[in-house]
RNA sequence: GCGCCCGUAGCUCAGCUGGAUAGAGCGUUGGACUACGAAUCCAAAGGUCGCAGGUUCGAAUCCUGCCGGGCGCACCA
């Protein structure tokens, strides 16, 4: 519907595809379906004043299809659209034909995507920051595949540094305080509880005793890597996320990537050595200072990893690279964003979505983390505590910029203070009425577009728009990355079926399922288009949708 | 000190990249079910959009400066 009238627009005014035409649904009911402010934005360019221009448009306006009821011009230049009631019918026929498969769209043109999100150390549990990139990452990965985009999943497994031979350490330490308490306990290591059961576990694999105390510590370091990933992946599954691929940071160095990289780098001039340390020239694309790649002491920083591994990505032949990272990573990305311009890179080809913190409330207080402590609610814990559709649902309902207070006793609780229980609601119910019709020996069949012109109501028509909206609420996550819209278009579409439905708890004549057959059936029609849409939006966001509460 | 993010109703947050009279949930007050599911609906109260300038037909949205909160500014990962 949208890409209709904008095509009426552009050709009654003469626009190429240059000019965005803005289309808005007005949020005054007086002001039409549709409103756009072209006349105004055009005005200074055309020198006309604006309700001259807007006057000029409308009457250039060719409407072959008949879709347009009627054209006001409205306040400093609006020109505002009503749209025939037909023509909707129409549209809520797509909805019907396409079912699931409906808002589906070529936006992506088979871009390849890269989606790279919580990427946690595989050094301890993964905690409810993860969480939210893990909600974040995965919905947008789902709309934008819907979307036409070929999209990838990647962890990236920071497994090669520093961080890696502290786990074995304090691994190794609380397996020789399992028989020698004083045991030192490294200064830097990883206090948690889950390093005590890893010791206890790994000691029973092998006998660590046999070993010298590098060899432990080494094999401490890579059982208990892996164990920690087995559990991140585990967790994540159980979230309903899954990755497409794993990258391990340590692969980098093994496959001569790294230095490979770093050859390229030298080859174009971008490298220098000062006081032992390798550096790269950042400064000159944007960045504070040039940063260290390799250490005097011979190793290679982290950064130096990721320019290798953001290369490698590009060379793996995708068009644009999505990360998520924390909001501690931020100061990041300059650097980041300057290597890749030093090897031509163009500036959008990588966006990094940071996502602010989450604080966790319990009982009216907050929750402190501390990794130092190791005192923490881990991923797991929360999620068996609140669910999964809650925690998903909720952590989308905030854009990721904005930092997020989760209150786990609200978002635990199974009523109305909790969102995704009133968008899931409304799905359970229509599939209760398509129960209720089917047990009155009512079968629902799709109807034609004259059986549908029984649909009057004001209630009725505001649904089917709705319900349209649906396509391009999604074309606009897919640009903006933002998938926090779909919770919100979903919870309103909800609340307008949940008061649409209640007209009929007073009236029987209003109600989906009553005496006239045709009528029924319409409604039936737009009930179960309302389903379509709610269950594809909920499976978008990595919720499910009963049928039954 | 420099940089990034945030500041909107009592609380938690939206606000469709500059539009018309700023929205939702929770909380508060009052109402609606012997059932097409009340996990719902209706109504009321609640706002100087942090403050001050600027840009223009028009600003919560853009630019500048303050104020407040969070997070960064390593030859750490």
């Amino acid at each position: 519907m949208r890409e209709k009238l904008e095509k009426i627009i552009r050709n009654a005014a003469d626009i190429d595809d240059s000019i965005p035409v803005i289309i808005e649904v007005p949020s005054r009911s007086e002001h039409g379906h549709f409103a756009t402010n072209v006349a105004m934005t055009l005005a200074s360019k055309k020198r006309l004043p604006p309700k001259k221009l807007a006057e000029l448009i409308v009457k250039n306006i060719e409407d072959k299809d008949g879709i347009i009821e009627r054209i006001e011009i409205a306040g400093p230049g609006f020109i505002n659209f009503w749209i025939k009631d037909r023509a909707w019918y129409k549209t809520l026929l797509e909805v019907l034909s396409s079912k699931e498969k409906y808002g589906s769209q070529d936006v992506g043109k088979g871009k390849k995507v890269i989606v790279e999100f919580v990427s946690a150390n595989p050094t301890g549990p993964l905690h409810i920051g993860h969480a939210r990139g893990a909600a974040l990452g995965d919905s947008l990965s789902r709309i934008m595949d819907f979307l036409g985009y070929r999209v990838t999943r990647e962890f990236y497994i920071n497994d090669a540094g520093q961080q890696i031979r502290l786990l074995g350490e304090s691994i190794y330490s609380r397996y020789k305080q399992l028989s020698e308490p004083d045991y030192p306990f490294p200064e830097n290591g990883y206090h948690g509880e889950y390093i005590i059961e890893l010791a206890q576990m790994i000691s029973k694999e092998r006998d660590l005793s046999l070993m010298s105390k590098e060899e432990a510590v080494r094999f401490c370091a890579e059982r208990g890597k892996e164990i920690m990933l087995e559990h991140i992946k585990k967790d994540l599954e159980a979230f309903r996320v899954s990755f497409d691929s794993w990258f391990s940071e340590k692969s980098l160095y093994e496959s001569g990537l790294l230095s490979r990289t770093l050859n390229e780098l030298k080859n174009k001039g971008l490298l220098y050595e000062k006081d032992g340390a390798v550096w790269i020239k950042t400064s000159q694309f944007g960045d504070d200072k040039d940063r260290v790649l390799r250490k005097s002491d011979g190793q290679f920083t982290y950064f130096a990893s990721d320019i290798a591994y953001h290369l490698d990505k590009k060379k793996r032949g995708f068009d644009q690279a999505i990360n998520i990272w924390g909001a501690d990573h931020h100061g990041y990305i300059p650097r980041l964003k300057a290597a890749l311009a030093s090897q031509g890179f163009p500036e959008d080809w990588l966006r990094v979505l940071l996502i602010q913190l989450v604080k966790l409330w319990k009982e009216g207080k907050e929750v402190k983390m501390s990794k130092r402590s190791g005192e923490f609610i881990t991923f797991r814990e929360l999620m068996e505590e609140v669910g999964v559709d809650a925690m998903r649902f909720v952590f989308l309902t905030k854009s990721h910029d904005s930092s997020l207070d989760f209150d786990i006793d609200l978002v635990k609780r199974q009523d109305a203070e909790n969102p995704v229980y009133y968008v899931q609601y409304a799905h359970a119910r229509i599939c209760s009425i398509l129960r209720k019709a089917k047990e009155r020996g009512i079968s629902f069949r799709t109807p034609d577009i004259e059986e549908l012109t029984c649909l009057k109501l004001p209630e009725e028509m505001e649904l089917i728009r709705n319900v349209v909206e649906f396509p391009y609420v999604l074309k606009e996550i897919a640009l903006h990355l933002e998938p926090h819209r779909l919770t919100y278009y979903l919870t309103s579409l909800a609340s307008v079926f949940h008061r649409y439905f209640n007209l009929g708890t007073s009236k029987p004549e209003l109600r989906v399922v009553s005496d006239d057959p045709a009528l029924t059936n319409a409604r039936l029609a737009l009930s179960e288009a309302v389903r379509v849409v709610i269950a594809k939006g909920l499976t978008l966001l990595g919720v499910s949708a009963p049928e039954r509460m």
